[in-house]
DNA sequence: TGATATTGTCAGCGACTGATGACATCAATT
DNA sequence: AATTGATGTCATCAGTCGCTGACAATATCA
């Protein structure tokens, strides 16, 4: 009991600055995805990870850039399944589950920092629109980029409205039942 | 000149608390829908109205009443088309230009109070989804209304994506061009 | 004209937030 | 063991925010 290496343990392990940087990143990851960046408080992040608020400043320079780094890391993207329909399963399952990734929320964001919006961008790009445009591409539909784009959107939408319960049917309707009425769509705009 | 019920200018005629309830009431919208609830201020909104900000205590009892007021008007339901296609085309529309209607706004925010939550839903249930919902039936689409509401939620991402650029090639799009890639899609959404 | 209610102005309060810097504590090296 | 750099703690600052209450200006009506 009481291993050395506990990391949600009530008691920090003294002077291990990676643990904290990790605490740090893993209770931003989820602040800022509950709340949002401009609810979310440094105080709140630092409570939530057993850490003394003031040492984001130390380790990330600033709350903006604490929330950077979340959205830098956190996805492993490993072995995703790139077919238009898995791929939308895939999204809407991850954010329907809260405190992952903020990276849902930063795209739904009425407004953004070029640093933010930067961030965002290449890190979809890189994970997602990626190799979903190959996977277009190959199957001949057309403006495989905009279309890649919009099945993300189309995600962001549909992750914002049933998570905020702002539209009562869609956010009461279990995941499958979801995805099983879009399944026709998406196949829509992944034809030739 | 110097009408005076002039609306938009320097000098606010005194003592009208029609006129400034709804200057309030339009600059509120703008600014909601610009900034977002939480970095819009009552003192930016107040200096926008030509008012002072200690008035939106007066006729509004605080800012998320004056949100709320913002909600519920502005929006004039005139002759909607609710053929699926036009109205998808409707709203995108509508949302592309900020500083109309911070509804979209709150359907994509992370964290809503119940009373706004409330407001949204039966604004966007009374205003679109009703009707939509009519016409999903007529064509016998299965679960008309929570097809209804995708479409919603699929305006809703592609507005906020195409305003915050994180989207890149869905943000520099023409309007016409993103609206003819989702007509299939539209399609599908509303087929039996 | 004078009395009264409505409307607008202003200064400031209390709370909260992000950030800072001085200080304490710990660990590794000599 | 002593030194030194790294790491954690704490009090606090400066700024912003929503909101309030006292007061001034105006309109309405007797």
């Amino acid at each position: 009991m009481t291993s050395i290496a506990d990391k949600a343990s009530t008691r920090r392990r003294p002077h291990d600055s990676t643990a904290t940087r990790r605490a740090l990143l893993d209770a931003g990851r989820t602040v800022f995805d509950e709340l949002g960046y401009d609810r979310a408080t440094t105080r709140e992040i630092g409570e939530r990870a057993g850490v003394d608020p003031a040492l984001i400043a130390r380790y990330f320079d600033c709350k903006e850039g604490l929330f950077l780094a979340t959205l830098a890391g956190g996805a492993d993207d490993e072995q995703l399944d790139f077919e238009p329909r898995a791929l939308l399963a895939f999204l809407v399952e991850r954010w329907d589950e809260r405190g992952h990734s903020p990276i849902s929320r930063a795209l739904a964001s009425p407004t953004l920092t070029d640093d933010v919006r930067q961030q965002v961008s290449s890190v979809v790009s890189e994970r997602l629109l990626k190799r979903l445009v190959e996977v277009l591409r190959e199957r001949g539909a057309p403006e495989p980029e905009l279309r890649a784009e919009l099945l993300v959107a189309m995600a962001v939408g549909i992750a914002m409205t049933r998570a905020n319960g702002t539209l009562e049917t869609l956010s009461g309707a279990p995941r499958d039942e979801v995805l099983a009425a879009l399944g026709p769509v998406v196949d829509a705009l992944a034809a030739p």
